[in-house]
DNA sequence: GTTGTGACATTAT
DNA sequence: CATAATGCCACAA
C-alpha cells in the first residue's frame, strides 16, 4: 500500500480518530444540554485541544446531523461574532432546543452537573 | 524550521 | 462585566 495517510482533511467520510471522537461527543449532547469546546475536547480524549473541536465541527458534513449549536465557548459564550449569521443561527437553534440564551450566553451547567448529564443520561 | 492563523481558555486590568 | 494580553496546540504555507 502506498502511503494513504495525509492530513485527512478532505475526506469527510474518513475522518481522523480524533475527529471521529469529537463528532461522537458532540453527537452525544442531548436536547437542552450544552458543553464548552474545552469540555468536549476533554471528553473526546483531547485535553487542551478546544480549537481542534471547532475545526472538526466546521469540517463536519450536515449529513451527520451534528448538534454543533450545542457547543459553545467557555462560560456559555457563543464563539461566533455577535450579529454574524452563524451567531444568530446558533442562538436560534439553542432557543428552539429550550436553552435559555441571554446576551450571547447560555445557561452552561457546572462541571459536576455536566458530568452527570453526559454520563448519567445514557451511554 | 519559521511564521501565521484559529467555531478556545485563562488571567489581568 | 468587557476588553486585552498571553498561553495552548495543531495545521497550512
Amino acid at each position: 500500500m502506498a502511503a494513504a495517510r495525509r492530513t485527512e482533511a478532505g475526506s469527510s467520510a474518513a475522518p481522523n480518530a480524533a475527529i471521529a471522537a469529537i463528532w461522537r461527543v458532540v453527537a452525544a449532547l442531548r436536547r437542552g444540554t450544552v458543553a464548552s469546546y474545552g469540555t468536549v475536547a476533554a471528553r473526546a480524549g483531547l485535553p487542551r485541544r478546544a480549537r481542534y473541536v471547532g475545526a472538526a465541527l466546521r469540517m463536519a458534513p450536515r449529513s451527520l446531523d451534528l448538534p454543533w449549536h450545542r457547543v459553545v465557548a467557555a462560560g456559555g459564550r457563543i464563539a461566533f461574532k455577535p450579529g454574524s449569521a452563524a451567531y444568530r443561527e446558533q442562538r436560534r437553534r439553542l432557543v428552539a432546543e429550550g436553552i435559555v440564551v441571554v446576551r450571547g450566553r447560555v445557561r452552561l451547567p457546572r462541571a459536576a452537573d455536566l458530568d452527570a448529564l453526559l454520563w448519567g443520561g445514557g451511554c
